[in-house]
DNA sequence: TAATGACCAACTACGCTCATATAGTCAAAA
DNA sequence: TTTTGACTATATGAGCGTAGTTGGTCATTA
């Protein structure tokens, strides 16, 4: 008995094939101007194919950016930051870098399209939730963050968005390169909710583990998130 | 030789009641759907009127922004700020509780229109320029501010920025009190710029005194460009 | 069985017309 | 002389029919 049919291509390699050319298309395009049929022949696939990963256009966009936070928290905890400034500052930076990742937290419109109008995700909020105030818990543990005057997730909410915001509020000429903007992210950070004297050697370690553990915990769930997002269809390829 | 003609009214009393009307109907319906008839019917006073005072509606708009600003001025240093931490806190939370102020700095194009799309006016720089360098080379003098990472005014922007758009930022159950949100940008600020040194009375008393001294030359020029658009035409009235 | 692309219904963009609304003017009123 | 509001030219937008797209499906193909 001859084997029938086309031999299957590896799902997750063209699932991911498919979002190059879609990111591709929207950051050049934007959304409202990118169809599934020039993601489809950009992608050198046929229009139903992606309909056997995704059941909707939406859906198809929702695992892009899906796949852009993995990006960015691989990219973060690439660069091994050892204090919450650093994590911060490589966090702005890392955004301001990546052109989608961008656009969702300024919420551009002239790239999202009328996805930015629509329902506000998470995107800030990273998903983190419980980790990220447990993440804070250890760094007050070491002396690293003052308990003081709380609202400490607002307070680097704020900040982080300030700089992000930051190439679309000064005037042409004033810009700053994006390394130069991490590096005041972390300064900013670091001494808004800092204590203001050094760590011991052995805290500052500590902090620094609690740091990639934030990240790999952070990775570990943008990735299980990312890769339940490739197959959206009931059944399974 | 008995005065012939209706006795004329007070120009700048006369403005201000039209801005009042403007003021209104704007934060109410939206630039765009405010029409100068609108205005003019509840100002109480004919269409000519408004056209006595301004050109075009446009400027009508741009004088209602410079008094907008006057009055922010004004309930800052009211306030007698004593920090520059205190400064930015105070601006923050009375631009928070003034419609149209909070609508110019986050560009909110529901209530300015089709001026959100526009030029990006000098609103947030508040044309202040060369006064707030000076002010803070004042501070550096005195110990309040450390001269070391530079990019004072970036960071600056930043914060205060961040925090005026926290409010689109956070989920509606997250949200601060204007109070509490111009609390933390005082603290943000002061640990961002300041030295983390306490200063000598003679010092803190100084550094309050350049900040109601910035306050005043801010509010004498605000005042000033207010004044000039209240009449546009050629001929005086 | 996995992948395709022709197909279809729904939607969008566009050109056009017409009625209304509006910014700005100016002769006349007070 | 100051103020007015009827007046006008322009702009805006609603309505509508059409041409062209586009998201999504599914019988057919390899």
């Amino acid at each position: 008995m001859g084997r029938v049919g086309r031999p299957p291509q590896d799902p997750v390699q063209r699932a991911h094939g498919i979002l190059d050319a879609a990111a591709e298309l929207v950051v050049r395009w934007g959304y409202d101007k990118t169809t599934i049929d020039d993601v489809a022949k950009r992608a050198g696939v046929a229009k139903g194919t992606i309909y056997l990963h995704w059941k909707t256009r939406d859906e198809l966009f929702a695992a892009l950016l899906r796949r852009e936070r993995v990006y960015l928290v691989e990219a973060i905890r690439a660069s091994a930051p050892a204090t919450m400034g650093e994590l911060f500052g490589e966090f702005v930076g890392s955004a301001l870098r990546r052109p989608l990742m961008r656009a969702a937290l300024v919420r551009d419109s002239e790239v999202l399209g009328k996805l930015a109008r629509m329902k506000q995700r998470s995107t800030m909020r990273l998903d983190m939730g419980d980790a990220f105030d447990a993440y804070l818990d250890r760094l007050i543990e070491h002396g690293a963050v003052r308990e003081a005057p709380r609202d400490h997730m607002t307070v680097i909410t704020a900040i982080v968005h300030g700089f992000v915001f930051l190439p679309e509020l000064v005037p042409e000429e004033a810009q700053l390169p994006d390394e130069r903007i991490a590096e005041l992210v972390a300064d900013t950070v670091d001494r808004a909710m800092g204590t203001g004297r050094a760590l011991p050697e052995q805290d500052a370690q500590a902090v620094a583990q609690a740091t990639l553990d934030l990240l790999d915990s952070m990775a570990e769930v943008a990735h299980r998130r990312f890769m339940a997002s490739l197959i959206t269809k009931e059944r399974a390829l």
